[in-house]
DNA sequence: ACAACCAGTTGCAAAACGCAATCGGTTTAG
DNA sequence: CTAAACCGATTGCGTTTTGCAACTGGTTGT
């Protein structure tokens, strides 16, 4: 990975750390597929991604503080990587990515239903489902919800989609 | 460029577009610093393009109809590029990205002060300074407005700082 | 007519990427 | 107890992308 600091702005800044081809679809997985182990982010992936990327780049996302890793108690040699709060509050780049890729891409459909929902949720949503991610990578409880979480909320509207083909 | 399709997310499209070092920041540069010409973004970026890196992305943007470009009627071998409503609608993207940027990454003070307002300012100035590119690069006339336009304060703001040094 | 400027292009070396095979260790099934 | 499957990586190697510098053919200003 490069180390040099082009320059002191923001977006540049972002883009040192996250402009690859595949930073953002690890984060993606995480958040969206609930992908927390190696393996996991190996082969369930839609993309493919090949294993010594995906060290390289749970290495940098470490080394930024995105992600952590801890031991699995129930298995020696496994890793549970979580999301930071740092990495959590990717979400609203990475809704707002899905919603102009919606918008003017060939998305397809079983995979675009969740940038639909998540788009038209709005920051309301985005909160709320940061929220659950924070209980869920952070061990944060929060405060009892009524009814289906937006997590699973976008789970269901994508099987939805998937069986009806 | 890359011109496989690995999936149809519209996250991974989005980046298979995107995901790199350079394209954003050339749109940065149009969008913030009005950089309409090949030399400007060349020469007056903060990070130091390579001729050909730029020129082929601009190529690129141009293929995805992020952008768009004319000849310059003053000078026969200008040509000016200008973002579509595709270019302009990546504006949320960049904000939340540069608002990502200042919270976590060493960003400089200077560099900074855009991002800080625009993050502020919300949806709401976002609209509004979409509202202006479309008049700066599409032609769409708005109507009128009273006070300093979104584009004036940024740039107030950014070299107020610089100024302060 | 000459220097400066314009939008790129070319050649080449260095870095990043992608793939497949492999590693040492751990867990599970028989 | 043993063998197979699984685990998170690592290694080697060929391909692609990037970065740098020089350069091109043409235009503009003096």
């Amino acid at each position: 990975m490069t180390d040099i600091r082009r320059s002191g702005c923001p977006i540049n800044l972002s883009l040192e750390v996250l402009g690859d081809k595949w930073s953002l679809l690890i984060i993606r997985d995480m958040m969206f597929g609930n992908r927390r182990h190696f393996r996991e982010l190996l082969t369930k992936s839609e993309e493919g991604i090949s294993s010594n990327i995906l060290a390289d780049r749970l290495k940098t996302l470490l080394d930024e503080g995105i992600i952590t890793r801890e031991d699995d108690p129930t298995h020696k040699q496994k890793g549970i990587y979580s999301l930071t709060e740092q990495g959590i509050e990717l979400l609203p780049v990475l809704a707002q990515m899905a919603a102009w890729g919606y918008k003017y891409l060939p998305v397809s459909k079983e995979l675009g239903i969740r940038a639909r929902l998540l788009s038209e949720g709005g920051a309301k949503m985005w909160a709320e489902f940061m929220d659950e991610l924070r209980e869920s990578h952070l061990g944060v409880k929060r405060r009892r919800r009524t009814g289906p979480s937006v997590g699973e909320r976008l789970q269901a509207a994508y099987e939805s989609v998937v069986k009806a083909r």
